[in-house]
RNA sequence: CGCGGGAUGGAGCAGUCCGGUAGCUCGUCAGGCUCAUAACCUGAAGGUCGUAGGUUCAAAUCCUACUCCCGCAC
């Protein structure tokens, strides 16, 4: 078949690569344009376009889909299908029309919950026990086609958006061959997800990663991992003795028994009290600092009982 | 030219303002002790102080350029 691939992030970079390694044609990738991201200001172009570009596939970097040129040049390219992979524009219907087998998309979710832009963090934080990845028939709705295949896997308490998101990037990308080929030969059901049960996984903003110490000890550290490593949670602390506030972001914990004033040290050792049951923090970074376990962390800052995170 | 922090034995840090024998907490190794819930005691090894120049009798420390890491913002 003759494809095109739409996709940005290091999430879609697997993918690609699977795609690549099937008989079929990359007709072109498409992937946002580049920014200026990062520190200094300059231009980066997405994993996805860097990696295309290293396998010397053509590149199209569109600001949007919206207007007719753009839709043409799609159109012209006469493909048989088109792969989205966390594109992150939306595809308006001439788009979704101009392949013959239409649109298909990778979402790191059991639909019809968390559709939308953060679905792995969402997962995590609101403490699922099951998520997954899906291939699905785009429509033009959010998230909202039937489901052509799915991979399950269980999050563990270990689990942080980080390594679910290689975990279902790999198993997202496994879920190809056999779509590829069954909609080759036209033999796959597709599957109208469920009108119950749906949920939306919002973009992820600052109100998502400050922490209030007087919610559950099992919440907090759900958001923890869930915003681990990127963006991160994080809480404020002062140096008893001292004004200033240094920002510390919370990138691994887990759940200990104990009781106190919300945001309390209950030792000397990282145990922050909650509403309710407490968290042991294991893996943090202060501003300017690369991550540390904790242990790393305490040689070099101490954090006494009885002082307190805001 | 977006703002800012940082690089010092294996880890995390202090020392830099005010130049003068490289220090702390831990780890490692050797020996001792024997139950101390992060065990303890004694001893040892281990660093051209990010790189390249410059100033100086003397540079981790002052000056210049560069590399790499990170926080914010985007």
């Amino acid at each position: 078949m003759r494809i095109v691939f739409m996709g940005s992030p290091d999430f879609s970079v697997r993918a690609l690569e699977t795609l690549c390694e099937l008989p079929h044609e990359i007709a072109c990738v498409y992937t946002q344009p580049p920014r200026p991201a990062g520190r200094g200001k300059a231009d980066r172009v997405t994993p996805v376009h860097a990696f295309a570009t290293d396998r010397g596939l053509p590149v199209r970097t569109p600001k949007s889909l919206k207007k007719e040129p753009e839709q043409t040049e799609f159109a012209s390219l006469n493909v048989d299908l088109a792969i989205v992979v966390a594109y992150g524009l939306i595809l308006p219907q001439p788009i979704l029309n101009a392949p013959r087998l239409g649109c298909i998309n990778l979402h790191a979710s059991l639909l019809p919950r968390w559709r939308g832009a953060a679905p792995i963090q969402r997962a995590i934080m609101a403490g699922d026990q099951e998520t997954g990845v899906q291939a699905m028939v785009m429509e033009a709705g959010l998230d909202t086609g039937p489901v052509l295949a799915t991979a399950r896997t269980d999050v563990v308490n270990t689990d942080t958006a980080g390594t679910l998101h290689d975990r279902l990037s790999e198993l997202g990308a496994g879920l190809l061959p056999d779509v590829l080929a069954g909609l080759e030969r036209g033999d796959l059901s597709p599957l109208s997800q469920s009108e119950e049960g749906v949920t939306y996984a919002s973009k992820l903003g600052p109100e998502d990663q400050s922490i209030d110490w007087t919610r559950p000890a099992a919440e907090i550290d759900c958001q923890i991992r869930g915003l681990s490593p990127f963006p991160g949670a994080y809480a404020y602390w002062s140096e008893p003795g001292s004004d200033d506030q240094q920002r510390l972001k919370l990138l691994m914990s887990h759940v200990e028994e104990g009781q106190g004033d919300p945001g309390t040290l209950l030792d000397d050792r990282l145990l922050v009290a909650c509403g309710e049951g407490a968290v042991r923090l294991t893996r943090l970074q202060k501003a300017g600092k690369s991550a540390m376990d904790a242990a790393d962390f305490l040689r070099g800052t101490t954090m006494p009982k009885g002082s307190r995170l805001t």
